[in-house]
Parts: structure tokens; C-alpha cells; sequence
DNA sequence: TCGGTCTGGTTGAACTCTCAACTGAACATA
DNA sequence: TATGTTCAGTTGAGAGTTCAACCAGACCGA
């Protein structure tokens, strides 16, 4: 087994201290402007870009890349809130299928400048174009190289 | 207020994603192999480099850059597991030191070996090394942005 | 049509994290 | 020495996540 390096060291540091301040910074600011975590908010701008505003609970975890239970246990948080509802789904009726309310597309509309500003802020402004067309090959290698995993994941707890 | 235009949600999104499923790889790893979350490791790893192994849990919250209350807590979980035990502070009788005993030793080294394999399968094994040179770059330009941000919080809430 | 298996989704318990309130010690000032 | 403030750390409650167990409907071969 190989360790890291001093460069690799260096790079891994950096690397996880750089995502760790900035996610908890962008889910600090929008607990404290808004009154959810990201995750909630990713949910809701997920069912707001669906056609009628809402999507199978299938659906949505995978386009929220979030397990089952834990769409589900957030799914009736927001419904609690009045933000979302549940309804039937008619073509199978194991299905549920979760839609934004015109209350929880208020609530969106609500949080998501401040959001924006924040990533904006603090990665779009910080960032040259040039490190920014890095950062998307980077972000897309790491996501392939992740591929596998996931699928593996998915097969043994059927879950994602 | 200016929104994400197409360029921008492509970078955004694919970055989100990439490192919600790496960190999230990583912490199923970990927590299957070991049975503890990145956050243990990370503190058990912060006392092994430190002289005696131990830490004042300021200094211990700093370098794993979480809030005062996360880190008690979690020693309190990692003394009731005997991997970690407190001892006054001879110097401020206010103060608690950690000290990563011979048991969380051990623990640490039979799970380093898997989590430092999982790092480098899914970050450096698929990165060339020019990407690398530019994640840390770009690593230290959101650091750097954020410094103010973590200094206000710091500020207001006597955290971090 | 029956039984077995798979799939979609929910649930409860255990665990981790956050936030605010609190204790006790240090420090500054008068 | 008394008083107010700041600092180090802990605590408990509430919120979110994970894991395993579970239910019910769909699917499939005999």
C-alpha cells in the first residue's frame, strides 16, 4: 500500500479544507436566511425544474444523488412545512410522487438569491475562467472514476 | 442580482456533485471498514501527528476545523470507545486535553491503510498531474476567499 | 393462479451535528 | 478585594442522516 506523499499531502489538505469551510458556509447562510439546509433547498429547486413541478420520489432522490430514506424523512419535513405534498401515483401504485406547493415555490424564490450570491461569491468570483474550465474536467473525472462505486452501492442496498 | 448562466450551472452542478459522491464514498468506506465517520478519523489522525499525541481541544477544534460542541462531543464518543481520554490542563484550569490513547492507535493504523487507498483511487489515481497543480490552486482561491467569512463567524459566535 | 422474488417507499432507532444556554476559570479594572 | 467581561469547554434539545427492518404492490416462472 502506497502513502500519500508530501505533495499529495499538501493537495489532499487543502483539497478537503477548501469543500469543508465552503459547503458549511453555504449551508450556514441558508439556514440563517432561510430556515433549511442545502438539502432541502436541492430538493425543492429539483421538483421546481420538473415538469408540473413535481417528480417520482425515485426520481427526485436520484437527481438529488440522496438515498431513499433520507428523501423520504426530508420529503415529510417539507410536507410538514407545507411545501411540498404527496400524492398517489396512478400508473403504479407502490409509486409516490412528491409536488412543490405554490408556498414552497414562494419559499424558493425567497431563498435562492441569496444562495446564488453566496456560490457566486465565493467560488465563481474566486475562480479564473481558466480554473474554472479545470474544475469542471476535474469535477468530471472524479465523478467517472466514482462510476463503479456507486453502481456497486446501488446493487447491494438498493439504495441512490 | 445576477443568476448562474448555462456555463456556470454546468461547472456548479457537476462540482456538487462530484464531491457529494466522494465524500459520501469516503464516509461509507470508512464507516463500513472501521466503523467510524471521517469526522473520528480526522481527529484521531490530528492527535497521532501532534507531540505526546495529545491536543488542547481548541487547538484540536482549529485544526479540524470544527465548532468547539462538535468536537466535545465526538470526544466524548471517542472516550467512551477508549480511544481518546481527556486529562486537565496543568497550565489553565479551564483547559482539556485530549490524548489519543494506545487502543486509538491501533485503531487508527488498521484504518488508515483503506481510507488513504480510497483517496487515492478516486482523487489521484484519476487526476493527471497538472489537474492536481490546479485543484490546489484553486483549492487555495476558495480558502482564500473565505477567510473573511470564517473570521466573522469566528467573531460572532466564538466557534471554530 | 400460486408462490417467490424484486421494487418503491416508509418507518423507528441510533447516531451525528447545530444551536443556544450554561459552568467555571482567567483577566481586567476600579 | 469586588465586579464585570471574556474565554474554554460542556451540555441538552432539536434537527438531519444512516441503517436495517418492514409493508405492499409489481413481476415472473411453474
Amino acid at each position: 500500500m502506497r502513502w500519500l506523499n508530501a505533495d499529495e499531502q499538501r493537495i489532499w489538505r487543502g483539497f478537503t479544507t477548501a469543500v469543508t469551510k465552503f459547503t458549511e458556509h453555504l449551508d450556514r447562510q441558508l439556514q440563517r436566511d432561510s430556515g433549511m439546509p442545502v438539502a432541502y433547498y436541492e430538493i425543492l429547486v429539483a421538483l421546481s425544474e420538473a415538469p408540473d413541478r413535481s417528480l417520482r420520489m425515485s426520481e427526485l432522490a436520484l437527481v438529488c444523488h440522496s438515498s431513499r430514506s433520507r428523501l423520504s424523512h426530508a420529503v415529510a419535513k417539507l410536507e410538514k412545512e407545507g411545501w411540498v405534498r404527496r400524492q398517489a401515483c396512478p400508473s403504479d401504485r407502490r409509486g409516490s410522487i412528491a409536488v412543490l406547493t405554490d408556498r414552497g415555490y414562494a419559499v424558493l424564490e425567497g431563498a435562492a438569491p441569496g444562495h446564488v450570491t453566496a456560490v457566486r461569491e465565493h467560488l465563481f468570483d474566486v475562480l479564473t475562467p481558466e480554473q474554472l474550465r479545470s474544475l469542471e474536467e476535474i469535477s468530471r473525472a472524479i465523478d467517472k472514476g466514482l462510476q463503479g462505486e456507486c453502481a456497486q452501492v446501488r446493487a447491494e442496498l438498493g439504495e441512490f
